[in-house]
DNA sequence: TAGTGGTCTAGACCACTAT
DNA sequence: TAGTGGTCTAGACCACTAG
């Protein structure tokens, strides 16, 4: 038989066959079973090869799970380490209601320290943003990010948004990929005023490097009131 | 041409072409040229099918990365989220000395945290294992481990183990998923005089929950010195 | 134009599971 | 015994890249 393709001209069955397969078992409790494999080839009319590649699509995907001699069913959803999140989302995830208040958000040259984890040359533009931020009302931590400027052109002057993350995310440059560092220290006096803390409270010191692909889209460093912030990380992956 | 199969009898010709394959790239710089499809066709004598079958396999892999109309070439190396390590892995990281002193090893009852923590019920025997930690010959950290008696039989009277982590891997234990905490607090008298630090001094307090599976290997809480440690995380991954 | 990966066919035999 | 997924064949046409 001839390559006739599928009624819309593109010669992805597969995906036709994947997205109804997918369109079928998402909701379904793991251990449902999905349709056979012969059985989409009647249903579709293609080879078996081609139902084939659809479902390997949705068993590399974690979704379903192939058992020999058995059939093909809802995988148990793996865990994945969570992904990368900023101070908005944190806190909304823990059901508190965060709100930022910008110290300073200006153009700076980078130092030697930024620069170098900005993957930049010392001098180049920088935005330097420091913010006391505040979860449902009382001073949760200080944050001074440092941003590459070339990849944020018109930053600073398009107004801050709240959410440092969200605004990456608009742009393209969600973080994917983060270093982040964390040790135990006491509030400075000038920390402690702004966090409402005694002078040398515990807080915890938080720096992060994060990149979008090969792009490091922001250096920050963070200092939390220890009172009040717990930081919690999942680590690893199934399979 | 009836299915004669490999010489080893067994059918897993894509098995030997994808091995084939990674042999030669191993080691070779991302964006070198790996074999085409149809060269391993007449090189192996197989269908081009089955060798698509073998390089799907390393694509998913993150070994291969196709390129339409260009050839399969090495991929840029995927990052992943750094796995689960222990004390001592982490020290050798860092290049430094990993020592510790048992302070305590026994059969103990679940108390209603630990319990939970291991999914187990309140007063179910679990093992309690203290350690104080050096680095270099010096105090590093005070840990306190809570494994399931159940799934280490024996664990206690066949001498403790250097490494908690080494031991799970020979058990077919290894951590594969972990839930941390971490927060900044002072040291307690007992922390104090253990660790070598004054009363009151910065300390990272760090718990975790680690599970290999379904099963959780691990319940720990380990309370380090903040003058001597600052904890790295890796978060996230490519594609 | 030659070569590449992307897609697809219409079958086949195997080991395994469940009835 | 019937059904399942696992493996494999020997072709085919397509869009795309590179010389």
């Amino acid at each position: 038989m001839e390559d006739v393709l599928a009624p819309d001209g593109r010669g992805l069955k597969h995906v036709a066959v994947r997205e109804y397969v997918r369109s079928l078992v998402t909701g379904s409790a793991p251990g449902s079973p999905a349709p056979s494999e012969r059985e989409l080839v009647h249903q579709f009319g293609v080879a078996r090869m081609t139902v084939r590649q659809a479902m390997d699509a949705l068993v590399v995907e974690g979704l379903l799970e192939r058992i020999p001699g058995r059939g093909t069913f809802v995988a148990r959803p793996r865990r994945a380490a969570s992904r990368i999140t900023g101070y908005t989302e944190e806190m909304s995830r823990r059901g508190l209601l965060a709100e930022s208040q910008t110290l300073l958000a200006r153009r700076e040259q980078a130092g030697p320290g930024v620069a170098r984890a900005l993957s930049l040359t010392e001098g180049d533009a920088v935005i330097h943003w420091r913010r006391l931020r505040r979860a449902d009302g009382t001073p949760m931590c200080l944050e001074d990010a440092y941003l590459n400027e070339v990849l944020l052109p018109g930053f600073l002057q398009s107004g801050m948004p709240t959410s440092l993350y969200d605004a990456l995310d608009g742009r393209g440059l969600r973080p994917t990929w983060a270093e982040d560092s964390i040790t135990a220290d006491r509030a400075t006096p000038e920390e402690a005023t702004l966090l409402e803390v005694d002078e040398g409270a515990s807080v915890l010191r938080h720096s992060r490097r994060a990149l979008a692909g090969d792009k490091v889209v922001e250096v920050s460093r963070t200092v939390y009131r220890a009172d009040r912030f717990t930081l919690w990380v999942q680590l690893g992956h199934d399979v």
